[in-house]
RNA sequence: CGGGGCGUAGUGUAACGGCUAACAUGCAUGCUUUGGGAGCAUGUGACUCCGGGUUCGAAUCCCGGCGCCCCGACCA
């Protein structure tokens, strides 16, 4: 994409009230706008990362199981009374309409997904299910807060699975447990299961995945030998114990991390609230056992501006950059420098690398240098007269201070 | 929801209770410039968050809203 087509601009400063580095910079550099406390748009840089996430996200669940479906946002009232969560839970956000019927917006989708999977998985043999969906979710906290870590809106990507039994569940809690790890790990992240309240959700211990980071909200314990590790919220142990999990005799550390995403035992809660339940093999009706399975897309983004960034700007994993590339143009006119970095991008395009070109004209190369610095995006790629003249390139990478200078042709075939 | 802070051009800042609210940046136009946020010139852009009050006079002081940020609480 060429940037000078680009609608969106990099600024300077970012405005005063934003104080946490995800918001500062992801306005700075455009990815995102702010529309109120807690509450962001996302504009094309911001719009091509999040899918590049999601994308990852709907590559691990379609491969244990789980089908993507999209349920309503917009809810009637009825089975959120029905569940109690229309009184219990304080983040539902309630709407009248103007008939005076009441409403509410997605927060989770237990009330909406328990009715459908009721009209369908009837039998033993339609079990287990798994649904899951990428979508906007609302919640009225009362204070938003660090950037998009913390919204009113944002985007999750929410799964519920069903289980003719407690093993059956326990077997696919695993599962989820590792794609989860997956997702992280894709995404350039290290997280960690760490064991967790269920909160009002259930009495159980749930997994809380956290990604270690010092601008994390959450504090947790972890075993330096094997995958032990807990919110301090939930134990006793402290620094420096000894790992009782362990059989290689780890010890604790202690560390700042930021929740990507929680998975629960939800039980038969809400099979029991719905009165759902299935013919078992021997003619006999059972309540399913369900789960639930989060992962905050919106957050994940954040985590990682906030965990690579440098004194420079973002620094996006591979994997989740809204470009690969970004190829910068120091042409100072019309001539040749130009005509090699629109053949260069038009070749990379159409080989399907995914690449910003900074064709923008009368912009300094400090400027563009700072600007791609800014955006984050992993390798560079500069263009000028001295490189053209010999039909070289420059390439940069975003974490790195050495270039090196290479034809044009060796690099179009180290591509592959 | 409790506590604290802050609201002035798009953005960042300035302005003793007193001239036509200033500077930078951005944006527009022209000329020059092009390897780390270029230079000159001319423009453009503000009901100083809203509503009351005090005063001869309010961006500035007082009261009440609203908004934003931070700490805490909360966190399906």
């Amino acid at each position: 994409m060429r940037q000078s087509q680009l609608f969106t601009k990099t600024r300077r400063e970012a405005p005063s009230d934003e104080t946490s580095k995800n918001a500062q910079l992801l306005i700075r550099g455009g990815y995102v706008h702010k529309e109120m406390a807690g509450v962001y748009s996302y504009l094309p840089l911001g719009r091509r990362v999040l899918e590049k996430i999601e994308r990852i996200v709907r590559e691990e669940m379609d491969a244990i199981g789980g089908q993507e479906i999209r349920m309503a946002t917009l809810h009637p009232s009825e089975p959120w009374k029905q569940t109690g969560a229309w009184e219990n839970v304080d983040v539902v956000f309630k709407i009248m309409s103007r008939t005076e019927k009441e409403y509410t917006v997605g927060q989770s989708e237990e009330e909406i997904v328990t009715p459908i999977a009721q009209e369908y998985a009837l039998s033993y043999k339609d079990l287990p299910l798994a649904v899951y969906q990428i979508g906007q979710k609302y919640r009225d906290e009362l204070r938003a807060k660090s950037g998009v870590m913390r919204g009113r809106e944002f985007t999750m990507k929410d799964m519920y699975s069903f289980h003719e039994t407690q093993e059956d569940f326990d077997r696919f809690y695993a599962v989820a447990k590792e794609a989860y790890l997956k997702v992280y790990e894709r995404c350039g992240l290290t997280a960690k299961a760490t064991e967790a309240s269920g909160g009002s959700f259930t009495k159980k211990l749930s997994y809380e995945f956290m990604v270690l980071t010092d601008a994390g909200e959450d504090d947790i314990l972890y075993c330096d030998k094997c995958p032990y590790c807990a919110n301090v919220e939930i134990t006793k142990e402290k620094e420096g114990d000894a790992c009782t999990r362990c059989t290689k005799s780890g010890k604790l550390t202690r560390a700042k991390a930021s929740e990507v995403g929680n998975i629960f035992d939800l039980g038969t809660k809400y099979s029991h609230d719905f009165n759902y339940t299935f013919r078992d093999a021997e003619g006999n009706q059972q309540y399913p056992i369900m789960g639930c399975f989060g992962i905050g897309v919106t957050r994940l983004m954040g985590v990682a501006v906030e965990a690579f960034a440098d004194e420079k700007g973002i620094v996006w994993p591979e994997s989740v950059a809204p470009f690969a590339y970004h190829l910068i143009s120091l042409a100072p006119d019309d001539g040749p420098v130009r005509a090699f970095g629109d053949e260069l991008h038009e070749t990379l395009a159409k080989r399907g690398v995914e690449i910003l070109y900074d064709d923008r004209k009368g912009v300094s190369a400090g400027e563009k240098f700072a600007d791609s610095d800014l955006l984050g995006i992993p390798h560079r790629i500069v263009i000028s007269k001295k490189t053209v003249a010999d039909g070289n390139v420059e390439i940069k990478e975003r974490t790195g201070a050495e270039m090196r200078i290479i034809a044009k042709t060796d690099f179009l075939s180290s591509l592959g």
